[in-house]
DNA sequence: CGAAACTATCGTCAATCGACGATAAACGAA
DNA sequence: TTCGTTTATCGTCGATTGACGATAGTTTCG
C-alpha cells in the first residue's frame, strides 16, 4: 500500500464532511479572510466549528493567520493539488474539453 | 447548508480511506475488469474488501457487473466529476497549464 | 490593570467506521 | 443435483468522529 494512498485518503478525509465543504466554499467566496463569521454561517456550535477548522488546518488545506484579536483563515491552494490530479486521472476519459471555456493557449 | 455540500462530502468520504484509493488505482491500471484479485492486492480480509467495494459502489464511483461466477468491477468515470470540478475551483489559480502534456485540440 | 471579544482545548456522549471470522448466497462445472 | 469457487452479509469489537457545553488562553480597548 503506497504512502501516497494514505496522503490522498487523508486529503479526502478532510473534505468528507458537509460542514467542511461549506467552510471551504465560504473561504473561496471571501476575498480576504474571515474569522468568527464562519460559526454563524455553518450554524454549529463554536467549538464544533473550531474543530472542523483544526482538521482543515491539519490537512494543510487552510491556513490561519493571527490578525488582531481574531484569526484570519484563508485557503491554501496547492494543498489539494495531489487529490485534484488524482481525480483528474480518474474522471476525464473525456475528449478535448480542457480548461475553462474561453481559456486557450497564449496566441 | 446546501445539499450539494452533502453530495460532495459523500464523494470525498468514499475516497477517505487508503484501501479504497488503492482499489481505484488498481481499477485505473486494469484494462478490463478485476474481481477477487483485488483482495490479495490490498492485503485485507475478503469481507473487508467486499465492504470497501460496497461503499465505492454505493457512491457510484465503481460499477459491478456479474461475469460468470465472479464479478467484474470497473470505474464509473463521471461519478467523481462534481468533486473534481469543486477541487478544480479551489486549487488552480495556476496559469495556463492545461490538460496533459501532448494533449491538444484536434487539429 | 480589568473587561470584553474571539478562539482553542477539554471532557463527555452517541454514532459511525474499519476490521475480522463465520456464514450464507449465487453461479458454473462435473 | 452436488461440489467448488467467488462474493455478499452478519455479528462483534475497538477506535475514531462529530457534537455539545464548559473552560482556559490571547489580544485589544477602556
Amino acid at each position: 500500500m503506497a504512502p501516497e494512498d494514505d496522503a490522498l485518503a487523508a486529503l479526502a478525509k478532510a473534505l468528507a464532511h458537509p460542514a467542511r465543504i461549506r467552510i471551504l466554499r465560504l473561504l473561496l467566496a471571501t476575498p480576504g479572510c474571515i474569522g468568527g463569521d464562519i460559526v454563524e454561517a455553518v450554524g454549529l456550535a463554536q467549538s464544533t466549528v473550531s474543530e472542523h477548522l483544526r482538521l482543515l488546518r491539519a490537512a494543510g488545506i487552510i491556513r490561519g493567520r493571527i490578525d488582531g484579536p481574531r484569526i484570519c483563515y484563508a485557503l491554501n491552494p496547492g494543498a489539494l493539488e495531489p487529490l485534484s490530479t488524482f481525480l483528474g486521472s480518474l474522471v476525464p476519459p473525456e475528449r478535448d474539453v480542457c480548461c475553462l471555456p474561453g481559456a486557450r493557449e497564449a496566441a
